[in-house]
RNA sequence: GCGGACGUGGCGGAAUGGUAGACGCAACGGACUUAAAAUCCGUUGGGCUAAAAGCCCGUGAGGGUUCGAGUCCCUCCGUCCGCACCA
């Protein structure tokens, strides 16, 4: 099988991890090289809250103090971890080929910049929840940005999750919802003439509730649409209110308390089923330029972002959905908006009668009448689906990142960089002395000639999101020596897709749909031929550890400390100063919150095996592992003790060849480990090294008490059996523990590697038992057991389990009403 | 607000609708030792009981389906995660 384990931001990764390790004498546990010491502003200011500018200034100070202390400059810290040529030369020419292909934009586009560090932030830094987007450091501008086309793979992107059956369900939902299909109906209003700024006819409206028109009570567009912007030229009330909703608009916090705010524009729409209906058209802060057409019309009966506003407003709201069972002469909506089932009323008209209809069937009635209806060559209404999912904007101003292979020429637009000049690479002498994109401001790098009229011109500044490094990598390691181009299509097709992927949950959307995206692209540019690039995926839960913390606030590290006391009893204060420390919860390992073990304090003190056998132990994978000391020391012990053990089976166990027979004892000592060796296949396949541990356990003690009993030298077969049990012993824990493994195999007996050994053959003959012990209830509860043969009949075991005393006892001479046989597992008597 | 997951001993956690608590940690008792550590043996959900046998109660709370529910269904409580003014 192949296995990706962990996400790692681009190939050179491991040459940074590994250059890393060496000058630091350092051992790293998880291929995070690149955000550590390549994007120091973007990690800090996701792990910390902190606004990424005071890191990206301090932590580069800090990063290049750290190296020359080894004997190393910033420089060379920027080779290894800015940009493998190679890597970015695919790259480069992937994005030409995506450009040729349409699936590459510029747009002029409005985003989110942060005004202290002159940075664009991407998207997902703005929505999603972590930290710093607080709204005093958060405006948004207008600015040109390359944007992948992935929202022409959105239906897609989508139907295809269908086919990720190896996929937890949790990641496949969260992408659905990032999708966020709907099915609507695009509706134009016309305007009354008398009341429109400049002209304008008509406003185009997206609803997903057409079915509730008859409910209609105004209309509302976003403060920064077209039409809003018209009418605020000619109203400076207006203009004031949008731009008070621009101003707290970007703050996080306003949109949590969210109070919904309007304003009238007295502009006038019709409506699309009555010409004698006007409804007043609102400037709101609840509605969003970027979703459907930016305006809306609201129906407050039926959605309770409308119901507040016209309760606010004193609009009124009419329902015209009746819910089931309810009155219509009496049912009325205060300030809970109804947005259920039902049947349709309250909505007739000369032009259309929706009463008694169900909203699906009065939404397919307004969508064809509306769709039939036309004004100007044009249908009024129109299907459309809408979806949340935005295209890609790649564009970063930083300059850790790999150069976008585009020059910019006033004569003839934009260029793309010539094949043969690629890579494009990021000068070695920048400063970061100044906040905002270091490639701009070099006096070079960005000054070249066209390569079409040969005129002056300029580079693109802007370096492509670390995302992109990330969404295809696991392409070309199917063939990173292919020197001409980003994949070898015919290696890539027979490796991938990966058959499954591990990672941690905080790649679900991100990553995972970048990565989905770009095997598309790739497909269509030719670059491979799949349309999944991970068949299989597993969400791997993280270390944790308690933290701790002094009264004066700060994080101290939990070997700095000592502990006291059990349960509620225990304390904790400073070793070195006695000064108490209080215990806090138990978190993600971060550098924040200091709750870390070192990595080579875990390995000086009990060897990597160890670490590895906790953390496999302590909890199933996909949840999160506690370290704690105690269970640590626990794992340790029984690495000793393993070691003790396979040295005592090496002293008892016998001949190379086969015994014809083996006596009872010897039965026993195979029996446990051809058990243990079909348990624990059978979970490591399922990825539950948990259970697998405990089988592990399970067999090292019945293998102790097997050796135990023995009291002069065994017999042949024993010493044979025993032998073999040692043999699978060693082979089980081998992935687990690989290091213990090895010098096990060696004092068995072998010259091989325990690495190169085939996994064990289960004897199936030895997992079935001649006689099977079966519980027995009474009326549900368990009461006794009974032992029959293996292939008893139900008759026989019946009969075997009314002979019990307890069953005598329990049916006081009445005959049973029923006794339920489950054959091997269990049998009921119903008295 | 919407969506999802979860809730089992002192702790991490086991349990295709079929003996609840596998396995480990911690704790307690014992053996070994001058002693400690390590190691080995044993006990360890709660209750009734001197003890054993036996019985009763126990998987967040309440109800339901079933011969049988930690597991399935409904209601509620709690925790965690994701999305969040998406029309």
């Amino acid at each position: 099988g192949r296995i990706h384990m962990g996400h790692v931001r681009n190939y050179t990764m491991g040459d940074v991890v590994a250059r890393f390790k060496r000058a630091m004498g350092h051992a790293v546990l998880h291929p995070m090289g690149w955000d550590a010491f390549g994007m120091p502003a973007e990690n800090a200011a996701m792990a910390g809250k902190v606004h990424p500018k005071k890191w990206t200034y301090e932590n580069i100070a800090a990063m290049k103090k750290q190296l020359q202390s080894m004997g190393l400059s910033l420089d060379w810290a920027r080779e290894v971890a800015t940009c493998d040529p190679a890597y970015y030369k695919h790259q480069q020419k992937m994005f030409l080929d995506f450009l040729k292909a349409g699936l590459v934009a510029r747009e002029y586009r409005k985003v989110n910049w942060d005004p202290v560090d002159m940075t664009v932030l991407a998207n997902e830094q703005v929505i999603d929840g972590r930290g710093w987007r607080s709204g005093a450091l958060v405006e948004q501008r207008d600015l040109y940005q390359w944007v992948f086309k992935i929202s022409d793979y959105a239906e897609e992107l989508l139907e295809a999750l269908d086919t990720l059956d190896r996929w937890p369900d949790k990641v496949r939902l969260m992408q659905k919802n990032w999708i966020g299909r709907s099915e609507g109906l695009l509706v134009r209003f016309m305007l009354d003439a008398a009341t429109v700024p400049n002209g304008e006819s008509e406003l185009e409206i997206f609803t997903t509730r057409p079915d509730t028109l008859f409910g209609a009570k105004f209309m509302a567009i976003a403060p920064d649409h077209p039409l809003a912007t018209a009418a605020a030229a000619k109203n400076p009330k207006l203009a004031a209110f949008i731009e008070e909703c621009k101003r707290i608009g970007t703050s996080q916090e306003a949109i949590d308390t969210a109070e919904k705010m309007g304003f009238d524009t007295g502009i006038r729409a019709v409506h699309p089923l009555d010409a004698n209906w006007k409804l007043p058209v609102y400037v709101a802060n609840f509605i969003l330029m970027d979703y459907g057409t930016g305006a809306i019309f609201g129906c407050p009966a039926h959605d309770q972002r409308d119901l507040d506003f016209v309760n606010k407003y004193g609009l009124g709201n009419t329902p015209v959905v009746l819910p089931p069972g309810q009155d219509p002469k009496t049912f009325v909506v205060t300030d809970v908006a109804y947005d259920g089932d039902g049947t349709m009323f309250n909505s007739k008209n000369d032009v259309v009668d929706l009463n008694g209809m169900t909203p699906q069937k009065a939404f397919d009635t307004i969508a064809n009448l509306l769709a039939a209806t036309t004004r100007g060559n044009r249908p009024v209404g129109q299907r459309q689906v809408n979806y949340r999912l935005r295209d890609w904007g790649i564009s970063r101003q930083r300059y850790w990142g790999c150069p976008i292979p585009i020059i910019h020429c006033d004569a003839c637009g934009v260029v793309p960089v010539p094949a043969a000049d690629l890579p494009v690479k990021l000068p070695d002498d920048v400063t970061f002395d100044k906040p905002g994109n270091p490639l701009d401001r070099h006096p070079t790098w960005k000054h070249v000639k066209c390569p079409s009229c040969g005129g002056e011109a300029r580079r693109e500044t802007d370096t492509m999101d670390t995302f992109v490094d990330s969404s295809w990598y696991f392409a070309r390691f199917t063939d990173p020596w292919d020197a001409d181009a980003p994949t070898t299509p015919d290696v890539a097709n027979r490796w991938l897709p990966v058959d499954q992927y591990i990672g941690g949950i905080e790649h679900a959307i991100l990553h995972l749909l970048y990565s989905r995206f770009f095997t598309r692209a790739m497909k269509k540019t030719g670059h491979l031929n799949i349309d999944e690039p991970f068949a299989g995926l597993f969400t791997q839960g993280m270390v944790v550890h308690e933290t701790y913390r002094l009264k004066s606030g700060d994080w101290v590290m939990p070997a700095d400390i000592t502990i006291e006391g059990m349960g509620d009893q225990r304390r904790a204060k400073l070793t070195a100063t006695g000064e108490p420390v209080e215990i806090g919860s138990i978190e993600k390992m971060s550098k924040s919150k200091k709750n870390t073990v070192d990595p080579d304090d875990i390995i000086a003190a009990y060897g990597a095996d160890t670490a590895r056998w906790f953390m496999l132990s302590d909890s199933p994978p996909e949840r999160d592992v506690i370290w704690t000391e105690e269970g640590v020391q626990g794992a340790w012990r029984f690495v000793q003790r393993l070691w003790r053990l396979v040295g005592e089976v090496s002293e008892v166990s016998g001949p190379a060849t086969r015994p014809a027979e083996f006596g009872a004892e010897a039965l026993k000592v195979r029996k446990a480990a051809h058990r243990a060796l079909a348990n624990v296949s059978d979970d490591i396949a399922r990825l539950r090294f948990n259970r697998c541990v405990a089988h592990i356990y399970e067999f090292a003690n019945a293998l102790s008490e097997a050796i135990g009993s023995v009291e002069t030298a065994p017999g042949p077969d024993l010493a044979w059996a025993l032998r073999e049990a040692g043999d699978i012993l060693v082979r089980l824990f081998a992935p687990m523990m690989p290091h213990l493994a090895e010098e096990c195999w060696a004092v068995l007996g072998h010259d091989s590697l325990v690495a190169t050994e085939a996994w064990p053959e289960v004897e199936p003959a030895l997992l079935i038992e001649n006689t099977i012990t079966l519980p027995v209830q009474i009326n549900g509860k368990k009461r006794a057991d009974v032992t029959v043969a293996r292939d008893a009949t139900e008759d026989e075991i019946v009969a075997a389990v009314l002979a019990l005393d307890a069953v005598q006892k329990a049916l006081d001479g009445k005959s049973p009403k029923k006794v339920i046989v489950v054959p091997q597992r269990i049998v009921n008597v119903v008295a």
